[in-house]
RNA sequence: CGGGGCGUAGCGCAGCUUGGUAGCGCGCCUGCUUCGGGAGCAGGAGGCCGGAGGUUCAAAUCCUCUCGCCCCGACCA
């Protein structure tokens, strides 16, 4: 490509609206425009980046027996009834009616359709397994979309499902994923970290999410360094031990205008941990008491699992005054009526506990589970934290960021029961499809590789999914000898498969530094007078800024093979 | 959806408090000079001040409504 002809608007500053530094750099670089929130355009930069990760993802599956299919978008309501998701995935979903007034919807995932495929298609255990993916564009109505590419209302995704005979079959479909996903990440070039995910209803050790660390991510993780372990911190199990206290006597104390934990606790001169958070949820439309350690903080999504919920979601204030006759702020187990209480494994026939007393700017002190309260469910109900053990090894964790730019989960039959994908046995027995499902956010991907890969002049692509591998620029383009040299070398590196880009514009070198640190190209091969004289070439690499001066005679040769090299260890590494 | 904030030239912003001629930097166009890290000088184009209504002799500025966007929380690739 040459830069003159080229659609690479780059900008000098970046809009107000772009916060994140991927963000920001693919606005500048020219890869990306908004034409709506959470909506965007891709410029042909951008599309290139993209092509590449689609391109890794499409080798990696292929090789692991993976096939490639194409999806509709556009979904009949009738699929989504089946399954029961038109009326679960509630407003995220986009729906729309067509000419005639049936209901459709823009796909956010594709289980039903592919799953209809299937049922149709697969009638004998021979047929089975199967593992088809598509990458395509998805449709989600984001409550909030941020971030640029990184959480859009349309982003493109690959997803993938695969189909097995049992159990045992579905877990090796599983595995294969996980091992071609850490080889498809490992060739993007991203550092990586492999987090045990929380499977919600379905259960089982069966979900993991692909995490890319940075610290602008949206997700946290518990990680040990000593065993390896690693997990979302909503599925690290929480061990939490308090003092035991008991034999306190229950006691209540006028506690004015203090609501928050830190509050009370300083108000009453107690650590933090002795006095207990009440929280008050709507569970299943059902009111309930959920209980933990001050210091702590709930994780909804273990209570959920723990009591089996559908939604589980803070009670109002209005439902707050209403359950506790005082003002939020103050709820507490004791003389509770009618409202289930669940509280954290470590609350367990604890005493000395500072709790609400149900009444406006009163707690209750020396609070024992089992005498002034009684909880009817004990449950782990904590986010992991820095510093907690090690549910493996018991050693402290840490906790770091990281962007999910992927995610694997065992299905087991949901989807398969409900849409009647069965095959038979060699018993001729009906039996039901055993499902997984594989996603690997692609744009959300190249955002993550920016976020960990750029510094302050710009992007720093990693070889393999850059848009195109090297930069031209020609300093001076007054001097016919360097526009030869140029337009020789710019020929020559196409014709041994590099992707090049000659900067032939008319503009001064410095504005080509500046726009090629931008765009981020692995490598700037600089023509200028100087070197030329002397009969050599200046490559310079975007990531080390290391400059090497290459004899000219094979100078081709060897930026094509340094280039093809790199990606080549990428992918065998 | 709750909380916070912002809409003025392609981009970044000032002007608004205290109504009266719409401005700055970058970018863009023309010319001359310059030419290895976002050049200099000169000239120029570009705005229903997000939209609607109101107050006023007069509204970017004050009031009401509305639309859009961003940030913080619950969803997810």
């Amino acid at each position: 490509m040459r830069f003159s002809k080229a659609f690479f608007p780059t900008l000098k500053e970046a809009p107000a609206e772009a916060e994140v530094v991927s963000h920001r750099l693919m606005i500048r670089a020219g890869m990306i425009r908004r034409l709506a929130a959470g909506v965007y355009t891709l410029l042909p930069l951008g599309v290139r980046a993209q092509r590449k990760v689609e391109q890794i993802c499409r080798e990696e599956l292929d090789r692991a027996g993976a096939q490639e299919v194409f999806l509709p978008t556009l979904n009949p309501a009738e699929l989504w009834q089946k399954t029961g998701r038109w009326d679960v995935y509630g407003k995220e979903l986009i729906r729309l009616k067509d000419r005639h007034g049936r209901d459709f919807c823009l796909g956010p995932t594709h289980e039903e359709v592919i799953t209809n495929l299937v049922s149709r298609e697969v009638r004998s255990y021979r047929d089975l397994p199967q593992n088809l993916y598509q990458i395509q564009t998805k449709f989600r109505d984001e409550i909030r979309p941020r971030f640029g590419i990184m959480r859009g209302r349309e982003f493109t995704m690959k997803d993938g499902y695969s189909f097995d005979r049992d159990e045992k079959g579905a877990e090796e479909s599983y595995g294969l994923m996980v091992e071609a996903y850490k080889r498809i990440f490992r060739r993007c070039g991203l550092t990586l970290g492999v987090a045990a995910a929380d499977s919600g209803a379905i259960g089982g050790s069966f979900s993991h999410e692909f995490m890319v660390m940075a610290d602008s991510g949206e997700e946290a993780i518990s990680v040990c360094e000593k065993c390896g372990y690693s997990a979302n911190v909503e599925k690290t199990p929480v061990e939490v031990t308090l003092p035991d206290n008991r034999g306190g006597e229950l006691e209540k104390v006028h506690t004015p205008d203090a609501h928050t934990v830190d509050e009370v606790a300083t108000f009453l001169d107690f650590p933090p941990e002795q006095v207990t958070k009440t929280l008050l949820y709507m569970v299943d439309d059902e009111p309930a008491a959920l209980m933990i350690p001050g210091h702590r903080e709930l994780n909804e999504s273990k209570a959920k699992n723990a009591l089996g919920a559908a939604t589980l979601f803070l009670a109002d204030a209005a439902v707050v005054e209403r359950i506790t006759k005082a003002a939020v702020g103050f709820a507490g187990p004791v003389g509770l009526e009618g409202v289930r209480i669940i509280a954290d494994n470590s609350l367990k026939g604890r005493g000395g506990l500072v709790l609400g007393a149900n009444e406006t700017d009163h707690h209750y002190t020396g609070g024992e589970e089992g005498r002034d309260f009684r909880a009817d469910v004990f449950a782990d109900l904590i986010v992991a934290g820095e510093g907690d053990s090690c549910p493996e090894c018991g050693e402290p964790m840490n906790i770091r960021r990281g962007i999910e730019v992927g995610h694997v989960f065992k299905l087991g039959c949901k989807y398969s029961e409900a849409l009647d994908a069965n095959f038979l046995d060699e018993n001729g027995e009906t039996k039901t499809i055993v499902m997984g499902c594989y996603g690997i956010g692609i744009g959300r991907t190249v955002a993550a590789a920016i976020e960990q890969n750029h510094d302050e002049d710009g992007i720093i692509w990693p070889t393999p999914i850059a848009p195109y591998h090297v930069d031209i620029i020609l300093a001076n383009m007054k001097d016919t000898v360097c526009r030869e040299v140029a337009e020789k070398l710019y020929a020559a590196l196409g014709g041994l498969g590099v992707e090049a880009v000659l900067d032939d514009r008319d503009e001064r070198a410095g504005v080509k530094f500046k726009d090629a640190d931008l765009i981020g190209f692995p490598y700037q091969v600089i023509v200028g007078p100087k070197g030329i004289k002397e009969g050599r070439l200046e490559v310079k690499s975007r990531k080390t800024g290391e400059r090497d001066f290459l004899p000219l005679e094979g100078a081709t040769e060897a930026v094509a093979s340094r280039i093809l090299g790199e990606i080549e260890t990428f992918a065998s590494a």
